[in-house]
DNA sequence: CTTTAGAAACATG
DNA sequence: CATGTTTCTAAAG
């Protein structure tokens, strides 16, 4: 199981962004409700949920300003679907973030899936080695959950770290994926 | 209204 | 306490 990567495509967006139509909705997953939205070109947007729907919502209109959004329950659901009842190997992300962010999701992206590491693992291979808590922070603000692997870093002195779904979620991930 | 400067924050070690 | 980046606020221009 942990061997199986997504493949992921990704693109990049310009701080002013054209104008997307992004899609959203709740649905389930096997670690709980999540809120997932997407473009056109992939998903964008992928958190569980642990406040209520209109947090996400303002978050999402907040990041992706030019764009208009709007719900649609089944797509979502398909492409949940897709996400986490993976016989689809490939999935494609449409990431916004600055340089240095979009350089730590990728590095997250491009590791191997069968272990643990530390957060200055990260750091040294996305070629910062010595901003271990900019790394970090980079990580905190990834806004796809679960296809980014930010579950599968950790602290070095054996705790757990931070997770934004919850600490309690990011051990289930792990337990799930038997890497705990 | 737009730009700039400075400080505080951050899922660490 | 250092590290490097982002974000927020206040003050200019």
């Amino acid at each position: 199981m942990s061997e199986s990567k997504f493949k992921v495509k990704y693109e990049v967006l310009d701080k002013e962004s054209s104008f997307r139509e992004i899609t959203y909705g709740i649905c389930g997953s096997p670690f709980g409700e999540v809120f997932l939205a997407a473009t056109g070109a992939g998903i964008c947007y992928l958190q569980f949920c642990v406040k209520d729907e209109n947090f996400y919502k303002e978050n999402l209109v907040k990041k992706w300003k030019n764009s208009s959004i709007k719900e649609d329950k089944e797509k979502i659901h398909k492409i949940s679907e897709k996400v986490f009842l993976s016989n689809v190997k490939e999935v494609e992300l449409h990431l916004k973030g600055t340089d240095f962010q979009l350089q730590v999701w990728r590095t997250l992206l491009s590791l191997p899936g069968n272990r643990l590491f530390f957060y200055q693992e990260l750091a040294s291979f996305a070629g910062f080695p010595t901003a271990v808590r900019a790394v970090a922070n980079a990580v905190g603000k990834n806004p796809v959950h679960y296809l980014v692997p930010c579950h599968q870093i950790v602290r070095k002195d054996g705790g757990l770290g931070g997770y934004a779904g919850g600490v309690d979620k990011k051990k289930l991930i792990l337990s799930a994926e038997n890497l705990i």
